[in-house]
DNA sequence: TACCAGGTAAAAA
DNA sequence: TTTTTACATGGT
């Protein structure tokens, strides 16, 4: 028996769910992906699993989501209300993009490229727990092998979802990866190290001596990336995109990414990549938006626009 | 073949 | 205190 329930969801315009979505894109069919104007993830609710399906309505200046929930079991009001929140967390439908806007104006470079990726949001995942994990994973590898490595992660540890006979995957629970032994999450691809981070920041979570959630009301960002250094593995740049893809924070800013700094340097320089000094004087102009800016220098690489 | 890729902690200097 | 090194693995 499968259970349905369809709703709308209203965003903060302007959005456009189709670009917003089509970092989704080329996903993993059974985890998370955008394909032909629809997009598809399990997420929890109430700790039962859900599969929310997720198209445009509407346009960017008013801007509606149809949501679309099933799950093996009865969906109640609460659920209904969790899985609705999950949706908005994901596309981030209450940012206000104007103010990020409005503050770009005197970047030349900047103004152009929001122009062309005008009601683009960044996505940000449920649980603040999945950024930190991802963000672990993807320390000095290459994205290819990261996504690679993280798919392996949620096939072997994650709850799975049978619906219609198909086999959907939810990301792992902090209870569950403190389980997982070093030598199984090797065998994902994982550095023994690595391992061991992903391990030892989830048990402090299964233990109750870490609130990652908690760290999302922290006014300072400062504070946060100084909590998340505490943990081992996480240094500064780990930190920055636990809050970016994870807190919706969007005045962090990875200044001393390498993709970032090859990105800024395409568009603000020769291309051929600059230090963090620079990256961060580049972004003086972006105000308490130099996260999201980012971002959407990071899209507008990835789709090729020129300025 | 060797080197690099959205870093970090530990060892060495 | 600052600099160097090991780490995994897919791509080039």
């Amino acid at each position: 028996m499968i259970y349905t329930e369809k709703v709308t969801v209203p965003a903060l315009p302007p959005f456009s769910f189709e670009l917003s979505s089509e970092i989704f894109a080329n996903g993993d069919t059974q985890i998370r992906n955008y394909e032909n104007g629809r997009f598809w993830q399990v997420i929890r609710a109430n700790g039962k699993l859900i599969l929310v399906t997720v198209e445009a309505a509407g346009t960017v200046d008013k801007p509606e989501l149809h949501a679309d929930f099933k799950s093996n079991t009865k969906i109640s009001v609460e659920d209904k209300k969790k899985a609705k929140a999950a949706v908005n967390t994901i596309f981030s439908l209450d940012l206000a993009l104007t103010p990020f806007y409005e503050t770009v104006k005197g970047d030349q470079v900047m103004n152009s490229i929001t122009r062309k990726l005008w009601g683009l949001k960044n996505p940000t995942t449920p649980s603040v727990f999945e950024a930190l994990v991802d963000a672990i994973v993807e320390q000095q590898i290459s994205m290819k092998v990261a996504t690679s490595i993280e798919r392996k992660i949620v096939k072997n540890f994650g709850d799975t979802l049978d619906l219609e006979d198909q086999v959907y995957y939810a990301y792992p629970t902090p209870q569950r990866l403190a389980a997982v032994s070093t030598e199984e999450f090797r065998r994902c691809g994982l550095s023994f190290r690595k391992a061991e981070y992903i391990k030892g920041a989830s048990a402090l979570i299964a233990d109750g001596k870490l609130d990652l959630e908690k760290l999302r009301s922290y006014e300072s960002s400062e504070q946060i990336i100084r909590e998340l250094d505490e943990i081992k593995g996480i240094g500064v740049w780990t930190a920055e995109f636990t809050m970016l893809r994870g807190m919706q924070r969007l005045e962090a800013l990875p200044a001393d990414d390498l993709g970032l700094r090859r990105d800024i340097s395409r568009y603000y320089r020769d291309g051929n990549g600059i230090k963090s000094a620079e990256v961060r004087k580049i972004a003086e102009g972006w105000g308490n938006w130099k996260g999201l800016a980012a971002y959407y220098l990071v899209v507008a690489s990835m789709l090729d626009i020129d300025v």
